[in-house]
DNA sequence: GGAATAGTGTCTCTGAGACATTATCTG
DNA sequence: CAGATAATGTCTCAGAGACACTATTCC
């Protein structure tokens, strides 16, 4: 019985928490799995790094207030200028509750994960001192503020494995992309180099994975890539497997 | 920055929100995919069926109060008698936190999804006038409470999908099991038909899924069946995939 | 031409699916 | 013994991985 009260709606009755809406945003600059962090400047946890994030509005008489996605988009739009409407996707992860986890109030946080393609450097928000792209093995081996080691944990885990079987690797790629680009995509994430010539078999063979656009990158030294785009699926079936993650 | 004060801690500042954890507690009934629900016995909504849940506790001066975790186990326990310590398993689907999904006031609904062993009927609780497993395809079809409809249908694509690469199926029956048993758990969430032979090769090669006890199961028709229990692997590699389902 | 990168051909091996056969139980 | 259910054997086919080879581009 969600939200039942059981006499008269006092709001005052039932327990007030403050909601965020906290943000692992990811991407890949130059063959290396980041995230964006902010410097907090101030207390608690001041100049520690954190992750972005910033309260949900309620909402107040005349004003309808806004759910925690909405508040991601924002926050991922100040944070990095991306709208996603040009690539990027932003998803939920989980809401972390536990008592304690702010030590000054009750807060409890969603928690969003953004794959996004490299929008360049971040601007520092107003609440923050300083705000960076960092390779994730180093910002797992920081001490981050509230739980945000363990937010971030889970986001590198959803990130790695969502890879294996849906298209979401186009989302952190600027379209249109070659193949070796995607490519670098699932290595930079998963840590791993895989079989150029296999990958590209098994992208192709992946109905609606990806088109090509008919265009080709020149430029570079070798044969010009041809230039693809994701062509609107969602899953990759059979899924792509990451090698020798369970041995 | 999570639960960040600009100034002062000041928690009338900060926007109060009532928090709920809702539950889709699920289940197997004599090969049918079923789901808990409850009536409701008050407004809004009163008469119709609703996902069983309650509000978390915010704590206070001295007592520390609970995770939405804690308020979702107790919830459990106080609809089916469980307490997953001897199998099944509670994991976090979502977060809704729509403005107006709840007509009296700001409430955000933390969302989570129980698969268990079959407990046996519902005990009403004490703010429902009826509770009842109900099968899920019929579930689908009634007008639920609040955004119930959607809830419930987030989490049975989560549970036929974790079927496919997780062991949690064992979650849905007692121990110890047979192999026929564990398939019908498959074909009653997926609305399929498998193979056995192949059913059966596939669960046992596939590492730390089930081990057998050593001892048969008799009494119906037929050769008798061995005995397994889970064997701890949570994942399987390579994943059963569901047949047809995205053609 | 030579180095570098892209792309193709093809072989092997594993595992899923289908189906036939054997084993063991109840009545 | 007949029927039912469990378990095994084996064939085929698809797909992943490995590797050799061809194609195209820049220098």
């Amino acid at each position: 019985m969600s939200a039942r009260a059981p006499e008269g709606y006092d709001p005052s009755k039932y327990p007030p928490f403050a909601l965020t809406a906290d943000l692992v945003i990811t991407t890949v600059i130059d063959g290396k799995f980041s995230v964006a962090l902010i410097r907090r400047g101030e207390d608690p946890y001041a100049g520690r790094w954190a992750l972005p994030g910033g309260f949900v509005g309620a909402g107040t008489e005349g004003s309808p207030g806004e759910s925690a996605e909405d508040a991601a988009l924002r926050e991922l739009s100040e944070e990095t200028g991306l709208d996603l409407v040009d690539g990027g996707h932003l998803e939920q992860l989980r809401t972390y509750s536990e008592p304690g986890r702010d030590p000054r109030m009750r807060v409890v946080s969603v928690a969003f994960v953004a794959f996004v393609p490299y929008p360049g450097p971040l601007r520092a928000g107003s609440d923050a001192c300083d705000a960076a792209w960092v390779d994730v093995d180093e910002a797992l081996g920081r001490r981050l503020a509230f739980d945000h080691n363990t937010i971030l944990r889970d986001a590198v885990e959803r990130v790695r494995s969502k890879l294996e079987y849906t298209t979401l690797a186009t989302a952190f790629v600027g379209e249109p992309f070659t193949l070796a680009e995607l490519r670098r995509v699932y290595e930079a994430v998963w840590g791993v180099e895989l079989h150029a010539a296999n990958f590209a078999r098994k992208v192709q063979s992946c109905e609606g994975f990806v088109e090509e656009t008919g265009e080709v990158r020149r430029g570079s030294a070798g044969r010009s890539a041809r230039l693809f785009r994701h062509a609107g699926a969602q899953l990759v079936l059979p899924p792509l497997m990451r090698p020798e993650v369970g041995t």
